[in-house]
DNA sequence: AATGGGACCTGCGCGC
DNA sequence: TGCGCGCAGGTCCCAT
């Protein structure tokens, strides 16, 4: 699904739009991605509630009521927030005191909406490690000190560093010049010191660009976002590194497709 | 504790 | 044209 990057554009775009508007109503479509409560009672307790902040803890969205309630979004892998929708794929559509609707599309059906008294209380967000745009370069090095696993796994693992995926973690340790597979523990602190540079440049340019359209991900206003263009080696196994022309390999990491350059990444 | 596999779902592209 | 297989941005759960 969406990473961090198309997580947070998401939270951008619903800002400009959202804020201050009432749901009037909330249809059902497939009651499936409603995790929490039942349907009709996650109808009742949205149906009124008026719109006041937006906010984005790793990949998860959560959408703050002025009732005091709380809406959280997982997209997980196919899920799209689409304003103005037209309810075409829709999973739930949130009506809107504009007249417009909120469309919660999810072609795989592995998206998650909860409606909660209080966010902290999810226990996906309690598992979290910290958000790598708000890590320093010490606690990074530290962080890593004990992990003897390989580093690729690592920085997808949500309890260790939250927000990063499978492309963003591809793209990072191309641009880090770090193999996959290299033991966390034995990276040098120059190593460590570029890894999380690079994780934050990366995350960054991605933001800047509004994510990464592959397959499913969309921006609220269903334009695709642009930074598919910068990718160096994910989805492009088989194909001359950009760097140095050495074809890029894909192995499987953990179940995970894994794509890199064996000359660039030592 | 860490890793590996399968599960949850639907749909696409590929080779035969 | 049709079928079967592998694959997909995430996370959970169980076994070892």
């Amino acid at each position: 699904m969406p990473e961090l990057p198309e997580v947070e554009t998401i939270k951008r775009d619903l800002e400009k739009v959202l804020l201050g508007k009432r749901i009037t109503d909330v249809c059902v479509h497939n009651p499936k991605v409603i995790r929490q409560p039942a349907a009709d009672k996650f109808k009742k307790g949205l149906t009124g509630a008026v719109i006041k902040s937006i906010l984005r803890k790793a990949k998860v969205l959560i959408i703050e009521f002025s009732n005091g309630k709380f809406l959280a979004v997982h997209l997980k892998m196919t899920g799209q927030l689409v304003y103005p929708g037209d309810g075409t794929r829709s999973r739930v559509s949130f009506h809107l005191s504009d007249g417009k609707n909120l469309d919660f599309n999810d072609q795989r059906l592995f998206g998650e909406l909860h409606l909660l008294d209080d966010w902290r209380h999810l226990k996906f967000i309690q598992s979290l490690g910290p958000e790598p745009l708000e890590v320093n370069s010490g606690q990074f090095k530290e962080m890593l000190s004990s992990k003897k696993t390989k580093i690729k796994p690592l920085l997808m693992d949500q309890t260790f560093i939250s927000g990063i995926g499978n492309i963003y973690a591809a793209e990072i340790l191309f641009r880090a010049r770090i193999h996959p597979e290299r033991p966390a523990n034995r990276l040098s602190d120059e190593e460590k010191e570029l890894l999380l540079k690079e994780i934050k440049d990366t995350l960054k340019e991605a933001i800047h660009c509004g994510g990464s359209s592959i397959d499913d991900y969309i921006r609220l206003s269903g334009e695709p976002g642009s930074y598919v263009k910068h990718h160096k080696v994910y989805g492009r196994g088989g194909k001359p590194c950009l760097t140095c022309k050495t074809t890029i390999k894909r192995m499987a990491l953990g179940g995970r497709g894994t794509f890199f350059c064996p000359q660039c990444q030592q």
